[in-house]
DNA sequence: CCGCATCCGTCCCGATACTG
DNA sequence: CAGTATCGGGACGGATGCGG
């Protein structure tokens, strides 16, 4: 011992790597607003607070479980606010909190590029996957 | 028949609006953005063009098959170029386009936001985690 | 040096059924 | 109305070995 394998080094660097990569803020918010229902429900609650059955029927292509999931996400992010009105039958509310409105922005800016320039995306993906079958 | 149970009802509206979704710019964006490597690749390769060992060493973290994968991507949707010079042992340079240099803005306007409020982030969910163990 | 092929574990996500 | 519980398929991602 004292020496360790190629293998062990590369193992070693990786897994610091991954401590570092989870800690980076940017990689941090990439892996929540790229939750796949995330942006929707981000876009949902952008006009004003919503019902869970709103949200439900607006977001027709998620199941009842990742609407959930998101929402609890987002909540525990502090980025949606979940309320809960006593009454029968029980009434509850989503909104986002002025944390989750500051998103707005930038969640705007990816809309804009993506809109400008999705064309050329798919121009590319096109040429690429003509070009070699 | 010419009827159709709740169940076909709620499964057809959720297949149509599977497919809005995955035709929209924003969330074809993300992702593609959200994937895990794409972040640092792009950061990486903002300093310039790198050869496929010095990507593979900055980010050691990700596997040759991931790191291969995610540039693959990146070719085809025309956000990196990739250049082979033949000589022995070959030379692969990979580098962004004008359009995956055009997404900097927008990565940036992320990672901004990112380590501006990610404490508050933590800080929501620690409070949520502590409220209900 | 660069990358593909294969195998394999994990975890995301959807479907379904049940609760208060 | 607003969830929770459970199960299963399939995609994602990692390890390893081979090929040009």
């Amino acid at each position: 011992m004292g020496t360790r394998t190629a293998a062990q080094r590369r193992a070693d660097a990786r897994i610091s790597y991954q401590e570092r990569f989870a800690a980076c803020p940017a990689n941090r918010l990439l892996d929540r607003i790229g939750d796949k229902w995330v942006a929707v429900v981000v876009k949902e609650l952008a006009g004003g607070p919503r019902r869970y059955g709103e949200l439900a029927r607006a977001i027709a292509g998620a199941s009842q479980k990742m609407l959930t999931e998101t929402l609890r996400g987002l909540e525990r992010d502090g980025l949606v606010a979940r309320t809960v009105t006593p009454a029968v039958p029980v009434r509850v509310d989503y909104a986002l909190t002025p944390l989750g409105r500051s998103l707005l922005p930038v969640m705007d800016a990816v809309h804009d590029w993506a809109e400008q320039n999705i064309a050329r995306i798919d121009d590319a993906r096109e040429e690429y996957d003509t070009r070699q079958g």
